[in-house]
DNA sequence: CAGTGGTCTAGACCACCAT
DNA sequence: TGGTGGTCTAGACCACTGC
């Protein structure tokens, strides 16, 4: 058997774990790590690649490979279909609409999605239950001048956010997560109490540079967003 | 100039947002888009292992490679230091230490860290400032079992974080974040009221299988994070 | 069983950039 | 300007898995 790229990685890994290699300290190059691992140069590439990739080592044409001072820290994390995170969790999903509207974009949203003056949006309001338990709020615009069809669409059986991954084939996206004061509206909503403070999601979706939807999420009491990396 | 595999990569993507690739199709074999691209087999397989990774596509060796139905959404954070978070928003970072004792390990986080019964672990509390406003809480646990160094730290300028960074070289962790309801101390210390809505980010470190560190990341009223996907 | 992706090789050219 | 990583090529063998 062959020396694999996953090979030199993990052999490469191990060792600056154990402190072989400490951080800000420079590597062999390319070729002379291709040697010393008996492999070709294209496999040691793959595993430095992967390994510059993971944010554990830095390279520079000229300057070579070091090991990074301070690690990236980065997480990835899943952006699950509330419905598979719900059954995932091995209860029963239920969709609610809650509010359906198709009206002039209000001023915020313009701003926030730069729509043009006088754009239209389909306002809708939905709640998602596990087990019959109150699990997510959602609170949705979608930019009716991209997706003129979601007008049709009642959704009253399926949510938007499952209609909207059919519809639109792939876009770019910013989300970003907070904590909230949970007002009246949310408290009952979320069978919760007014003030309470619960975890927010936010996500804005483009579609070639246009603004599909916004929408803004909000979890039930206690709710964790967890990853290892 | 030859085809590269940034080339195939951008051509696919677009044929696949423009939905010329419709969700669940099926793409042509690895030998074909080689010839149709004019390039070798690796560069196209390059591009498409990338949009795998991406969570564009779905390869499966005899079966071939298919759109995904819904993109398996996916989202990198970058996990910063307190101090370059602050600095990157050009506000003056200021550290202070608020407690440190080193004690026997509390129940909670014994079972919490898979901690063996009587370990002694140094409990932190510190603040960091963002120009002179309170900017973040941090409650921090460091096992001296795999860290005793620290127990001759006294922390007292520079905050733990940097200080496990230097000395653990690299580790595994696990992230959560959720809101938490302000107590009388975190509002006192985060200048908020009490029981206002905080994010907050927990992290548990591992060094080969051992607990390293837990730390409770407590930030300021209205804190964000945001990221791009 | 046979088609597809996964990977390795040996060699080559080139872009970048620290010195 | 020379060393280093970035990438492409053409060919090969193999692991997996749907048929």
């Amino acid at each position: 058997m062959s020396v694999t790229y996953r090979d030199v990685k993990a052999d490469i890994l191990a060792k600056i774990t154990q402190g072989e290699l400490p951080p800000g300290s420079a590597m062999p190059n390319e070729v002379d790590l291709a040697v010393d691992y008996g492999c070709a140069r294209a496999t040691v590439n793959r595993a430095m690649r992967e390994l510059a990739d993971d944010g554990i080592i830095e390279r520079r044409r000229k300057a070579g490979t070091r090991v990074r001072m301070a690690p990236v820290r980065q997480a990835r994390f899943g952006i699950p279909l509330v419905r598979q995170e719900i059954e995932t969790l091995g209860a029963t999903y239920r969709y609610a609409l809650v509010a359906r509207a198709a009206l002039a974009a209000p001023d915020w949203l313009r701003a926030r999605l730069a729509l043009e003056p006088k754009a239209r949006a389909l306002h809708l309001t939905c709640m998602h239950y596990a087990d019959g338990m109150p699990y997510q709020h959602e609170d949705r615009w979608i930019n009716l001048a991209v997706n003129p069809d979601a007008e049709y669409n009642d959704f009253a059986e399926t949510g938007p956010n499952e209609w909207l991954v059919a519809a639109v084939p792939f876009s770019n996206a910013e989300i970003s997560f907070q904590a909230v004061t949970a007002d009246a509206a949310l408290a009952e909503y979320l069978g919760c109490g007014t003030g309470e403070a619960l975890f927010q999601v936010e996500r804005m979706t483009w579609w070639e540079g246009r603004a599909v939807t916004f929408v803004r999420l909000t979890h039930r009491r206690g709710h964790r967003m967890t990853t290892q990396y």
